[in-house]
DNA sequence: GCAAAAGTGTTCCGACTACACCCATGC
DNA sequence: GCATGGGTGTAGTCGGAACACTTTTGC
């Protein structure tokens, strides 16, 4: 049972001493309500101890077979469903007693979150209520206190955000197929806040980047002059790949 | 024994479905050489399968009651004896299939890895060799092909470093108390390469920031003019933290 | 003196800031 | 007309790139 490849360190090792681990996947899904100029973060209603009753990052342990990425695509698949997202690994939260599950359990089974994090688009993103749980969305800033550590998380998830924002193009995974610049502007505006870019200097910096194709059709929202729509154009944008791009 | 606390997803899920996970930590330790301009990083041999015979980094599984960082540290700790280095988490690669031995258990345990990237400073790095196990500082350009996922863990772990010194202060932990321009310089040039900056533009950049302390000592090292002696200061730093600092 | 390395200064140019101003629509 | 939002232009300024130049040492 404890044979010669059960072992990896050089001087041997009881088996006994390594922790076992269930790994968890939690993420960290944030849409903008570009109409209510509103960051969002998805929290669902623990109904379960430990921390029942307790808002929480969506989040589930991984299966046998399942990648972590994959685990993490489910977990965002059971609680919405969207087209159009950008996710990715942020990081892995492990300090022993991070549950509360862990004192109760004789072998020591350890809970790691391995958390992601996700920004989808918010106009098609469909909650999936299944009944019982409760699912949200909550404005960043009205966010309670969440289960385990999950508040540390979601900081981290927003910290993420902002840097993406910033240096990435994610924008544009989450805002339509053509869409107008003041669209983009609001959405820059409503995560990084009011002051981080006057609107016509931001324009102008990224049209001069050259990744956005004007597609000439115009429209109209209400009243005032009716604006260009405008795509991303993927294969213009591949030369800045790499190079940090800023939009402060 | 598969009691009510023992789910947590809402509908209930057979808990064999879930993987059982042994946790690593392999860290990706970078040190630099600035007598002969050179960017190392330590691997280590391997003595056991699975990839008997190959170089590999670092690594260890994470023990009962042990944090995910304590493992990078202990790891470090038991492959050299360094005082000053600057450590962070990384990544986590977690595929099914990533190791060999997952295949031969019936049991589906996972292996997961959370590596670490650390810099420490080359000068004072003491490498312990425990009469058995190879060890030694690669060249980065000439590290052969690694066991398990390792290559890609390193390459992760190499476009960090290069980030974190373009926008953090980290030179600083792994250099010594006080140090020439000209030392910070080689740093910069031996990690992003010769043309990342003239030397006279990266100087006075640096300068103005404000955070170098000049103690008046001058050095002389073989031929030219004698240096100055420079000192790192945190208090000064810290108005310049969170803002990005650019030193490319 | 000469080479080598440290340190200073200067010019050019592009980029960002902060506005002012024109344009096209709904009402 | 006028309010509203889209879109363009410009003057001032800051900072980085490139490079010339000076200073101080060893030999």
């Amino acid at each position: 049972m404890r044979g010669k490849l059960q072992r990896k360190v050089a001087d041997p090792l009881d088996d006994d001493l390594l922790a076992d681990f269930k790994v968890g996947v939690d993420n960290v899904i944030f849409s903008v309500d570009t109409e209510q100029n509103r960051l969002l973060v998805l929290l669902v209603m623990r109904h379960e101890d430990p921390y029942m009753g307790y808002w929480s990052l969506p989040g589930t342990l991984v299966r046998q077979g399942e990648s972590l990425e994959d685990a993490a695509y489910r977990v965002l698949s059971e609680k919405i469903r969207v087209h159009n997202l950008y996710l990715e690994q942020l990081y892995t939260f492990g300090g022993p007693s991070r549950d509360p599950r862990e004192a109760k359990d004789a072998y020591g089974v350890r809970y790691l979150s391995v958390s992601h994090f996700a920004l989808v688009r918010f106009a098609e993103a469909e909650l999936i209520a299944d009944g019982v749980s409760g699912i949200a969305w909550y404005p960043l800033n009205r966010v309670p206190r969440l289960a385990f550590d999950h508040n540390e998380i979601l900081n981290y998830g927003y910290q993420r955000l902002r840097n993406k924002l910033e240096y990435s193009p994610i924008a544009f995974d989450v805002l339509p197929e053509t869409f107008t610049l003041g669209d983009l502007y609001q959405l820059y505006v409503t995560v990084l806040g009011e002051d981080f870019s006057d609107y016509s200097n931001f324009r102008a910096r990224l049209l001069k980047l050259g990744f956005l194709e004007d597609t000439g059709v115009k429209t109209s929202r209400g009243a005032g002059r009716p604006a260009s729509l405008y795509r991303f154009d993927a294969a213009a944008f591949e030369p800045c790949k790499d190079k940090p791009m800023v939009f402060i």
